[in-house]
DNA sequence: GGTGAAAATTTCGAAGG
DNA sequence: CCTTCGAAATTTTCACC
């Protein structure tokens, strides 16, 4: 959403416990304060002010809920590689809301070296997704558009690995 | 984590009332049943069993905090491609089992086509990278590694689009 | 920062149409 | 499958180390 250079400086120090925190919801959000607590060596209170402060100074950006994609009829994940055919500040903004606008995209890169932007979609079927190609494709000119689609998803996950230090 | 196949059985059939709840649950899981069911037109107590029903079913997987990458000092997103040497099943095993157990790995998929493993990695800056780099190549055999470094994070949302059908 | 307990909300289940 | 109602649990605030 916004570029990674507005976020180099407001970094907040992170203690040990903090890190805990993190570690413990973003694998599950649904524990009760207190038990957060106990895992991490805190009555309720102070972990509960803990909380309300890494949301508040942005480090938990939001509670969601994860569903399975199989589950929803979403059975294929692809990732597109673009080559833009212009370089200017206006395609790249047409571009780049044309894009974000599309709820089939879930994540969307703009990247170093060969391939100029990276997006990972989700759809239903072959149909669903020849539909969002086609939608692409004439939201902006583009050089080139490679499609590489999963077979099967190894791995998959919202937590991050919170560093040591 | 479990192979696609596996998963096309078991599909529950589901209404536009529970459609609409997974909607509200994948953007804010922090609200209450009862703002929930205001939301999709329902009481608590129905809100709260169609939800319970969900998450019994493995459609809710979870529920998460999300955190954001550049605050707790995770810079880099790396789109990792690799072709493999060595295509038998103990080969994939032991790939799959190295490449999950690392927590730089955030998603990992077994594509069709000219790449055969697909991976999405967030490290702290190059350094953390070349390590993780080493560890992959390592791990087992690999044909072909191709690093694609993300320079912006333009969209990024684990909110699935729910099909209207 | 932290503790402990009271006040305000929310969850979850019973009873019933 | 929904509604209302209430007990139990949890979240959130507050007075005090």
């Amino acid at each position: 959403m916004s570029d990674a250079a507005l976020q180099i400086a407001e970094n907040r120090r992170l203690d040990t416990i903090d890190r805990k925190i993190l570690t413990v919801l973003q694998e599950d959000a649904s524990l009760s304060v207190a038990e957060i607590g106990d895992r991490v060596g805190l009555s309720s209170t102070p972990c509960w002010k803990r909380i309300q402060r890494l949301e508040a100074d942005g480090v938990i950006l939001r509670r969601v809920a994860l569903v399975d994609q199989n589950k929803i009829g979403l059975g294929i994940s692809v990732f597109v590689s673009v080559e833009s055919a212009d370089h200017s500040e206006a395609w790249l903004r047409k571009f780049a809301d044309a894009v974000s606008a599309m709820p089939e995209v879930m994540e969307f890169y703009r990247m170093a070296g060969d391939v100029d932007y990276m997006l990972r979609v989700v759809v239903a079927d072959m149909q669903a997704y020849d539909v969002f190609y086609k939608k692409l494709i004439s939201a902006v000119p583009l050089k080139n558009v490679t499609s590489r689609f999963a077979m099967e998803k190894i791995k998959s996950v919202t937590a991050l690995p919170v560093p040591a230090a």
